[in-house]
RNA sequence: GCCCUCGUAGCUCAGUGGAGAGAGCAGCUGCCUUCUAAGCAGUCGGUCGCAGGUUCGAAUCCUGCCGAGGGCGCCA
C-alpha cells in the first residue's frame, strides 16, 4: 500500500472514532489526501477539518489540532511531522523513506501501481473524425482525430471494450455537389457555384470514366477520397475499426423505422407536407424536419437511426460522440431524440472541440474549406512528423479554441515539448544499454532506502502522481492532462539526471538504486506516450 | 435577438473549491576533460476580462456586463 492510501485509512479511522465519541455521524467518505502546490505545506494534505468544522459545530483549527492529536501516535516513521496550519490544514511531511518505499512499490509492479478498471467490460463506441468524404483532412479535422484516438486508447487502458468508428457521409447533397464537381472538371468546364474546387477534384476527374450522371459520380469520388483520408490517419497511427455508411442505414430501412417508432410515441407531426418531429418537448429549442416535403430524410433523420443503431441495434452500453464545436447545434436533437425513444441520455456522451484556427502574422485565420485557408493535415505531418503533431494537439484541452503558429511550430521544431519528453525517454534507454556492457544488474527490488538527494525525491513524487493523473485523464476524458504530467516528469527526470551520476557512480549500492529510479522513469513515460500514440525513442 | 463554449505572463497554454497563481517559447545571465547540452541553473515578466454574490477559503461555483468563437436550415 502507498503511503497516501495508508494514511488516508489511518485518517479515516480517527475520524470515525471520534465521531463515535460524539455522537456524530460519519462522513460518507474521506477526502483523499492531496499533494500542495508549495512544497513548505509537506508532501500531502488534508483538508477534512476545515470541512467538517461547520457540522461538528467546533473551529476548523481545534478540530485540526484535535484531529493531529489523535493521529500522531499511529504515524510511526514514514511521517517526519505532522503540523495543523492556516486555517486548519493537516499537513503531513514524509520521511524520505516512506517516498523511497512508495518509488519501490511502483517499480516493482507498475502495472499494478497503473491499474484502473472503471470500465468493468463496458462496451463503448466512440465515433470520430467523420469528416465528409468531399475533401482533405485539414488540421482541424486533426487535431480532433488525435484526440479522439487518444480518448480511445485511454477508455481501453481504463478497463473499456473500445470500437472505433468513422460514420462515413456518403449520401446526400453534398455528394451531388461532389459528383457535378467531378464531372465538370472532367468535361474542362468550370466548377459549379458552390462546389469543391482542390486540386484533389481535377485529379480525380481525370481517371473518371464512369457515366454522364452527378449521383453516379460522386459515388464513384467517396470511395477515393475516403483513401486519401485513411492514408492522412494512418500517418499518424490512427486506425478505425469500423466506417459506417451512412447510405447503408437508409438503404437498409432503419431511418424510416426509427421515424415511424417515433411516431407511435407520439413525437411527430405534419405540417407543410413535412414531417416533424416535437423535439422542443424533449428539450431542443425548436422542432425539427425529418421526412421533408420533397419525400427525403434529413441529415437529422439519419443521425438519430444512426445512434438509435448504436445503442440499441448494436446494444453498445456506452457511445462517445466527438465533434467540432460546428455541430454544436445537433447536440439537444439527438438528446431530445433518445428522450422521446425512451433510450437512456446518460449512454451517449457529445464531447465537443473547440475550433482550431491557424495563426499567420499573429492574426488567426480560420480553416474553411470554401476560402481556401484549410491547411491539409497530410501536409502539417510531413512536416513535423506524426509524434510533434500528435503531442501538439493533445497539449491543450479541447475546451480551449487553439491557435497553431505554424511558423513557430516548424521553426522550433527541435524545442518543441516532444523532444524534451523524448529526450528524457532516450536518456534512459541509453542508461539501459551502459549499465548492460558495465554488468550492472538492473533490479526493481534493489535497496532504495540509499537514496534521499532532492533531486531523486523530485522524480519519485512525480512518479507517484501518474495514477492519479491516470485515473482522471481517463475520467475527463482528457488526454492533455497526461502530457502535462509528462512535461514535469521529464523535467524532473532531466534534473535527476544531470545532478545524479548514475553508471558512473562510485558507490554501487546507489548505482543499483538510481538505476531502478531511471528505469521506472523509462517505464512510466513509455506507457504514458504509448496512451497519447507518440513513440517512446531509444535514441535521438 | 436567443443558446453553448472560451477569456490566466509579450506569445502558446496548464491549473476548474484549498494555502504567496505555474510551464514552455521569446528576452537577459551562468554551466560541457565524467552516463546524449534536443540538457541544467538563475533572472525578467500577471488587476487570473470587469463588477457583484455564495463559501472558513474563488482563477475555479452563481448572476450581470464586456470581448472572442460556435450554434439557432425542409444544408450536411
Amino acid at each position: 500500500m502507498t503511503t497516501a492510501a495508508w494514511l488516508h485509512e489511518e485518517l479515516t479511522a480517527v475520524i470515525e472514532d471520534e465521531c463515535r465519541l460524539r455522537g456524530l455521524d460519519a462522513p460518507a467518505a474521506v477526502p483523499a489526501l492531496e499533494e500542495p502546490r508549495d512544497r513548505a505545506h509537506g508532501d500531502l494534505a488534508a483538508t477534512v477539518a476545515l470541512e467538517l468544522a461547520r457540522s461538528w459545530g467546533l473551529a476548523p483549527r481545534a478540530l485540526a489540532e484535535r484531529i493531529a492529536e489523535r493521529l500522531r501516535p499511529r504515524l510511526g516513521d514514514r511521517v517526519q511531522r505532522l503540523e495543523v496550519a492556516g486555517p486548519g490544514f493537516l499537513n503531513f511531511f514524509l520521511s524520505p523513506l516512506a517516498l523511497l518505499q512508495d518509488g519501490r512499490g511502483m517499480a516493482v509492479d507498475l502495472d499494478g501501481a497503473l491499474a484502473v478498471d472503471v470500465g468493468r467490460g463496458a462496451r463503448v463506441l466512440v465515433e470520430f473524425v467523420s469528416a465528409n468524404p468531399t475533401g482533405p483532412l485539414h488540421i482541424g479535422n486533426g487535431w480532433l482525430s488525435i484526440y479522439g484516438d487518444a480518448v480511445a486508447r485511454l477508455l481501453a487502458f481504463g478497463g473499456f471494450k473500445v470500437t472505433r468508428e468513422y460514420y462515413v457521409n456518403d449520401t446526400g447533397g453534398q455528394i451531388r455537389t461532389l459528383g457535378a464537381s467531378v464531372l465538370a472538371a472532367h468535361r474542362g468546364e468550370a466548377i459549379p457555384e458552390g462546389g469543391y474546387r482542390g486540386a484533389y477534384v481535377s485529379d480525380l476527374a481525370a481517371s473518371y470514366d464512369g457515366p454522364d450522371d452527378v449521383e453516379a459520380a460522386g459515388r464513384w469520388a467517396v470511395p477515393r477520397i475516403l483513401a486519401m483520408i485513411r492514408g492522412a490517419l494512418e500517418e499518424l497511427h490512427i486506425h478505425f475499426d469500423s466506417w459506417y455508411s451512412q447510405a447503408s442505414i437508409e438503404e437498409g430501412g432503419l431511418v424510416a423505422e426509427v421515424v415511424a417508432k417515433l411516431g407511435e410515441r407520439g413525437a411527430l407531426y405534419e405540417a407543410d407536407g413535412a414531417v416533424w418531429f416535437a423535439a422542443e418537448r424533449f428539450g431542443d429549442v425548436r422542432d425539427r424536419v425529418l421526412r421533408k416535403a420533397n419525400g427525403d430524410y434529413t441529415y437529422l433523420a439519419g443521425d438519430i437511426a444512426y445512434h438509435y443503431d448504436k445503442l440499441v441495434v448494436r446494444g453498445f452500453d456506452r457511445a462517445i460522440d466527438v465533434f467540432g464545436a460546428d455541430h454544436h447545434g445537433q447536440v439537444a436533437s439527438l438528446f431530445a431524440a433518445l428522450r422521446a425513444l425512451g433510450i437512456d441520455e446518460t449512454r451517449l456522451e457529445i464531447r465537443l472541440g473547440q475550433m482550431v484556427s491557424l495563426l499567420e502574422d499573429g492574426a488567426a485565420v480560420k480553416f474553411s474549406k470554401r476560402a481556401g485557408t484549410a491547411v491539409p493535415l497530410s501536409w502539417l505531418v510531413d512536416k513535423l512528423g506524426p509524434d510533434a503533431t500528435r503531442l501538439l494537439a493533445l497539449s491543450s484541452s479541447i475546451d480551449r479554441a487553439s491557435q497553431v503558429d505554424l511558423a513557430k511550430a516548424q521553426a522550433t521544431s527541435s524545442e518543441n515539448p516532444v523532444y524534451y519528453i523524448q529526450y528524457a525517454h532516450a536518456r534512459v534507454s541509453a542508461l539501459r544499454r551502459q549499465a548492460r556492457q558495465a554488468g550492472l544488474e538492473l533490479d526493481p527490488a534493489t535497496d532504495w532506502s540509499v537514496l534521499g538527494h532532492p533531486r531523486e525525491l523530485e522524480l519519485i513524487r512525480g512518479l507517484l502522481r501518474l495514477p492519479r493523473v491516470l485515473a482522471t485523464a481517463i475520467d475527463e476524458r482528457a488526454p492533455h492532462r497526461l502530457v502535462t504530467w509528462l512535461l514535469e516528469v521529464a523535467g524532473a527526470f532531466h534534473g535527476f539526471y544531470h545532478d545524479c551520476p548514475i553508471v558512473v557512480e562510485g558507490d554501487d549500492r546507489v548505482r543499483r538504486a538510481r538505476l531502478a529510479l531511471s528505469d521506472l522513469a523509462g517505464r512510466a513515460i513509455a506507457r504514458s506516450l504509448d496512451l497519447i500514440g507518440v513513440r517512446a525513442v531509444e535514441e535521438m
